[in-house]
RNA sequence: UCCCCGAUAGCUCAACUGGUAGAGCGAGCGGCUGUUAACCGCUAGGUUGUAGGUUCGAGUCCUACUCGGGGAGCCA
């Protein structure tokens, strides 16, 4: 096997000219009587080789026009800049190696439903869109780590086994732990809180366990948090330290993946509007604004447009059937019938938009102050903005045990939401901790949590107590937003899903 | 937990009001020197999710169940 100048297909724009051998595996291939066209994929990218009959053994040839898809292979071949090729290079082949050929892959270049795919999820971690999703997901989560440790921020790694909850109590998931039941972690805030008060600024990075029973395509039962904690903050400190912290991930993958946004079909433009300041309003504006003329206006406007694209897609699909029945060749007719699959799909979400923009409306026209934004309510508010926006000042009533009231305004408490724009809402969550003992230990009580289990926490403000916040953001959904995936669960290699694991 | 939709070849889908189950992809064979989800010809491939029911006759209608998709509530 010639391996001493194996070369990444990455690497082969700077190997024009030269001859490489590249290994990876067989991803499409098009072949006529005298010539084959191979694409393979080694991991890093995608490279056309060019088999030529003339140029190779016969036996060679015909074993390579035989191979299946995915079957692994070394190949050699000198390197030519081609616009007609992915990636614009590709391989003029001169030999050729089969590690082990494939039969029968069952995840052909065609469509396939979302069940058949997360039940081969092992092999469509190689098809390109979940390639590039996972290029991205790394470079957001290199993004994050360089963000925070280039700011002067501790990593402290919380335990994932806890005693105690910082969320609702009924999305633990339980754990057996020697007999006591335990439950897994659905943040590590409040360890990361006691770490804030020994190095000043850290975060933690890990799994998140949230037994929701959420069948949404903005859910997991697990997804990875970030979170970050400082002392010595305030509301407006945190609001700052996220915006320049989400702008850092947007930027980074406009620089980092290019190529890969482009083959996903995301608009860079999107991404570049992502610099602060981003929009700052209080949930009293907003239920302001839920209950407003504005909103109104926003959603029958909204409502019609549906209508119009709704009237479209259906004209559009009217045509499409009667040319379906008209004298044409079969692939035209099978083109047609591809784009009908499509049209209905859109058509019926479409329907669904149509159907809940009343629900929506009277939701936002009924909203009452002191309950907490629904999903809709934020989805409004997300659309009505092309920057993401934070929502601030929640009242405490709807709001977790250690979130700090605001002094002034005894109501509400200082958090704040950070909501995507365009419609995808709620990829962060974060406030300032109460930090007085008394008060804090009355909402433990208020909750009807077991004080016991706080009582280190409670000590946090017993020792040297300070003003200090964080926040947590959601990686898959941060993924989710930045590549335009429409399902969390595209978002991370292996998703558990409520009620669902399917590898 | 609730509401809506669906289940037909390995995969994606057809089959008008109940009347002999059909394409493409994939697989196999053959053809084609620049293909882009290549194309062209041939071949194989089915107890229509399961269990009942209505009917002369059920993929199609009814009931239950199983599985899947979408939405609601809740959240990162």
């Amino acid at each position: 096997m010639p391996n001493s100048n194996k070369t990444y297909i990455a690497e082969l724009k700077n190997n024009v000219g030269r001859q490489v051998t590249l290994s990876g595996w067989l991803y499409n291939s098009r072949a006529s009587g005298k010539i084959q066209f191979l694409i393979i994929r080694d991991g890093t990218g995608l490279c056309q080789c060019i088999v030529e009959k003339a140029k190779v053994a016969d036996e060679l040839f015909s074993r390579l026009k035989r191979l299946g898809q995915e079957s692994s292979l070394t190949i050699t071949g000198t390197v030519r800049a081609d616009e007609r090729s992915v990636g614009g290079y590709e391989l003029t082949v001169t030999d050729a190696k089969i590690v082990s050929p494939t039969t029968d892959y069952p995840i052909t270049p065609k469509s396939h439903g979302t069940d058949f795919l997360l039940k081969h999820r092992h092999l469509h971690l190689r098809s390109q869109r979940q390639w590039c999703i996972g290029k991205i997901r790394h470079t957001i989560i290199d993004a994050i780590r360089r963000f925070f440790n280039d700011n002067g921020f501790i990593l402290i790694d919380t335990p994932i086994i806890t005693a105690t909850a910082g969320e609702d109590l009924q999305s633990l998931f339980e754990v057996d732990y020697f007999g006591s039941p335990l439950h897994l972690t659905q943040t590590g805030q409040l360890h990361v809180e006691s770490a804030a008060m020994s190095f000043g600024k850290v975060y933690c990075f890990g799994p998140t366990f949230r037994a929701e029973k959420s069948k949404t395509r903005r859910h997991l039962t697990e997804f990875w948090m970030v979170e970050p904690e400082v002392a010595f903050i305030d509301l407006d400190g945190l609001l700052e330290l996220a915006e320049n912290f989400v702008s850092f991930i947007a930027a980074d993958v406009l620089q980092n993946n290019k190529s890969q946004l482009e083959t996903l079909g995301v608009d860079s433009a999107t991404l570049e509007k992502i610099k602060p300041p981003f929009y700052r309003l209080t949930y009293t504006k907003v239920a302001d604004i839920l209950t407003g003329q504005k909103t109104r206006d926003f959603l029958a406007q909204q409502l019609e447009e549906l209508k119009n694209q709704k009237q479209q897609l259906e004209t559009k699909i009217a045509e499409l059937e009667k040319q379906q029945t008209g004298q044409l060749k079969q692939w035209q007719k099978d083109k047609i019938a591809a784009e009908l699959i499509e049209l209905r799909s859109t058509l019926g979400e479409v329907d669904t938009r149509i159907e809940n923009n009343p629900k929506h409306a009277k939701l936002a026209a009924e909203f009452q102050w002191g309950k907490d934004l629904g999903g809709s309510d934020e989805t409004i508010i997300s659309q009505m903005h092309d920057k993401p926006v934070f929502v601030t000042h929640y009242p405490k009533e709807a709001k977790a045990f250690y979130m700090k009231t605001d002094r002034d305004e005894e109501g509400v408490v200082l958090n704040f939401d950070l909501l995507a724009p365009a419609g995808f809402g709620e990829i962060i969550g974060g406030s300032v901790r109460e930090d007085d003992y008394d008060l804090l230990l009355a909402r433990i009580a208020e909750y009807g949590l077991d004080v016991e289990n706080y009582r280190w926490y409670l000590d946090l403000r017993k020792y040297g107590s300070v003003p200090h916040g964080g926040f947590g953001l959601g990686v898959e959904r941060t993924v989710a937003w930045l590549t335009a995936e429409k399902h969390i669960r595209q978002c991370i290699a292996f998703p558990r899903l409520m009620d669902k694991i399917y590898i």
